[in-house]
DNA sequence: TATCTTGTTAATCG
DNA sequence: ACGATTAACAAGAT
């Protein structure tokens, strides 16, 4: 489940292991997932030298010299560095360099690889209309955003052009620590709430990124992250006590997604202090 | 076999 | 236009 701590380490590493490397090859081997022809994506890359890499919310953007090729693993995968041979098993995408190594790409859902022609992210529709990377948000921006709505706080949240990056993983623990129920209302937010919840967003995401990504996830180098089921606080952990009240954690149904929640700790509506 | 799951888009209804 | 909901899509685990 890439969300943002898994897509900032992985163009981290690729920007570190792939800059300077040159795209000698590339075989489609999914091309329902790239935006253009496998001949057409094939020109726009091969021959290509990598510049390097950043991320703007579930989005790898790899800058190169011909052209921009962007990354997007849906529900996860694996970006891999590797020798040319053996290559591992599963792989929809194979980018091999000039070096004799290769980037094998795989993801086992609905995932994305496009390329872009240089200056011209702004057609690119998909990424376009990202909003703010999720840790990069003020309080002040968020405040100015919440304005005006009536969605729910977890809609917004997983909105990503409102802020790009949250999943429904991590979204657990960000609502837990601001003390709010997914299905708040946002204009039912006080301002001191809503100050909560952008402090909340910094800390549910920073472990997770200082530690590499979660631990379901591997690196470019085929290492898992170090953020592990130990540092979730109340995610996924269904019947066990809250460790703020001791009340056990529900599972409770948010439109087609779950939530996890403490029911006491995160109430529907505001308690009077 | 049936159901669940981490993402995103498009279509629909109110 | 916005918000809520659903289905669809490129798998894999249980």
């Amino acid at each position: 489940m890439p969300e943002l701590p898994e897509i900032i380490s992985r163009a981290r590493e690729i920007n570190k292991a792939l800059t300077g490397k040159t795209i000698s090859a590339i075989d489609v081997l999914q091309p329902k997932c790239a935006n253009v022809s496998p001949k057409k994506f094939k020109s726009a890359l091969v021959g290509a030298r990598i510049k390097g890499a950043t991320n703007r919310g579930k989005w790898i953007f790899v800058e190169t010299t011909k052209a921009w090729l962007l990354f997007n693993l849906g529900m996860g995968g694996e970006l891999l560095l590797v020798k040319r041979a053996p290559l591992p098993p599963k792989r929809r995408f194979v980018f091999s360099f000039t070096d004799g190594t290769a980037l094998a790409v795989n993801f086992w859902w609905f995932g994305y690889v496009h390329c872009v022609a240089p200056g011209k992210l702004y057609e690119h529709n998909m990424t376009r209309v990202l909003g703010k990377n999720a840790i990069d948000l003020e309080a002040e921006d968020l405040w100015g955003m919440t304005r005006g709505r009536r969605g729910s706080v977890k809609a917004f949240l997983l909105d990503q052009t409102n802020l790009a990056g949250i999943g429904n993983a991590y979204i657990h623990d960000i609502l837990f620590l601001a003390r709010l129920h997914p299905q708040r209302k946002l204009d039912t937010l006080a301002r001191d709430e809503v100050i909560g919840l952008a402090k909340a967003i910094q800390e549910g995401l920073r472990p997770s990124i200082r530690k590499g990504g979660a631990c379901y996830e591997l690196s470019l180098h085929g290492k898992k992250g170090g953020f592990v089921k130990e540092d979730i606080i109340i995610g996924y952990r269904e019947g066990e006590p809250c460790p703020e009240c001791g009340t056990a954690i529900k599972k409770i149904k948010t439109g087609s997604t779950s939530t996890f929640i403490c029911p006491e700790c995160q109430p529907l509506e505001r308690r009077k202090a």
